[in-house]
DNA sequence: ACACTATTCCATGGATTTATGGAGGAATGT
DNA sequence: ACATTCCTCCATAAATCCATGGAATAGTGT
């Protein structure tokens, strides 16, 4: 008991999952799963890399177990192996983003100068409560399947164009996406203040809802 | 904004975090810096570690954003950047047992076969404050001066068998240590069986009551 | 200035990781 | 059986990470 050795196997185990979370191209992975599950080649396209690429990302997760896999005919479904490997994610992201840099340069040259206004999940919620306000989930489609905020409307950012009509010509619109560092949202506000619409955006997105254990319809 | 390159440097900045945890060693490093600040080379003997190997792994966690420095004479102090970082650290592991064989086997490996009693933190706290209880700090005494449990006795485990007058001879004995994957209070509680005397210990350690947000004493 | 201590920086070979193509495997439909 | 689809396994070259020793640097005491 209690032997170098075995210490260290211990902590290489450890470090097994670490070394999953290790690139950019997993973590991007990991944040699309978080909103469901997808078949490799969904993933692949979503994470815009080659396919044996992607298979293999997974498999690293695989074998760290974070996640798990679902064959259905010739298709396999990638999901979190749990809620603890989203909630792993999301402190990983506040650690970085609260100590590192780097994290707070990229995340300002990726969401780009200025931001658009933004709404508190209790804010929400009182809004929803109090009525009068239409929530819409700018994710893709399958996301939105794979599990929403009640009450809200799916419509998928590259269809917002389309679809103005059905949104209130002067009520008020909040728009929510994958989480705290996804893009889409911001872009569904400045889509819909450039054609005349105000909307506002929820400051975090469906990870944060689900592991703040709020209800989630599907 | 949202652009492909941006969205990947903002992914690898957060893989940078997944890269200081991606090495055993450095997990090792990061659970000895969440018992208390160390010296370079403190940290360097007790992970068993060259001192140029240690330096260079602080390095890569300093890079990161997961630990500060603080220089005072020719030393330089590493610590924790965050509380943040020790729940990353506890989540990690929980993932990780959770859901990696691996780990369960090794944890096996290192704690050995059998196990002894344990107690919660809620166990803990109730048998405190009815009194009578003798809880003793096993770590080593520098990380029980960094901080311990409130009313506990430090008594490093090398220096356990010849303290044994300290400890009552049949009142009940509490041995905590670092944490839910340290071997110094099952040590402890076998070296005190060994000896004739009856001890069982806190399920988890200090790591954990920190995170719980109860009181420190230093 | 000098010796001394504690740490970081630098160079190096060996090991691991990465992206990518092509072959191989499992389930499905004809 | 056969072709098709979707995915995994294998091989490979480029890139990165690792432990280690020696040189360089910052601070302390004489």
């Amino acid at each position: 008991m209690g032997d170098r050795a075995a210490k260290t196997e211990l902590y290489e185990a450890f470090a097994a999952v670490g070394k999953a979370l290790a690139s950019g191209r997993r973590l991007e992975l990991v944040d699309l799963l978080a909103q469901g599950e997808r078949s490799v080649e969904a993933l692949a396209q979503a994470a815009g890399l080659g396919l044996t690429t992607a298979s293999n990302h997974l498999q690293v997760l695989k074998q760290a177990g974070l996640v798990t896999t679902r064959r259905q005919g010739t298709k396999v479904f990638y999901r979190l192996a749990g809620c603890d490997v989203g909630a792993l994610w999301a402190l990983l992201r506040q650690v970085g983003s609260a100590h590192q840099a780097e994290v707070e340069r990229a995340r300002a040259a990726y969401f780009g100068p200025g931001d658009t206004e933004q709404l508190t999940r209790e804010q929400l919620q009182e809004r929803i409560a109090e009525g009068g306000v239409t929530l819409i989930d700018v994710r893709p489609g399958e996301e939105y399947a794979a599990g929403h905020i009640p009450s809200a409307l799916s419509v998928p950012l590259d269809q917002l164009a389309d679809r103005l009509d059905e949104l209130p010509a002067d009520g008020a619109i909040v728009a929510y996406c994958r989480g705290a560092y996804c893009v889409l949202a911001r872009e569904a506000v400045r889509a819909l203040a450039a054609r005349g619409r105000h909307a506002v955006r929820l400051d975090e997105g469906m990870l944060e809802w689900r592991l703040a254990g709020l209800p989630v319809a599907t």
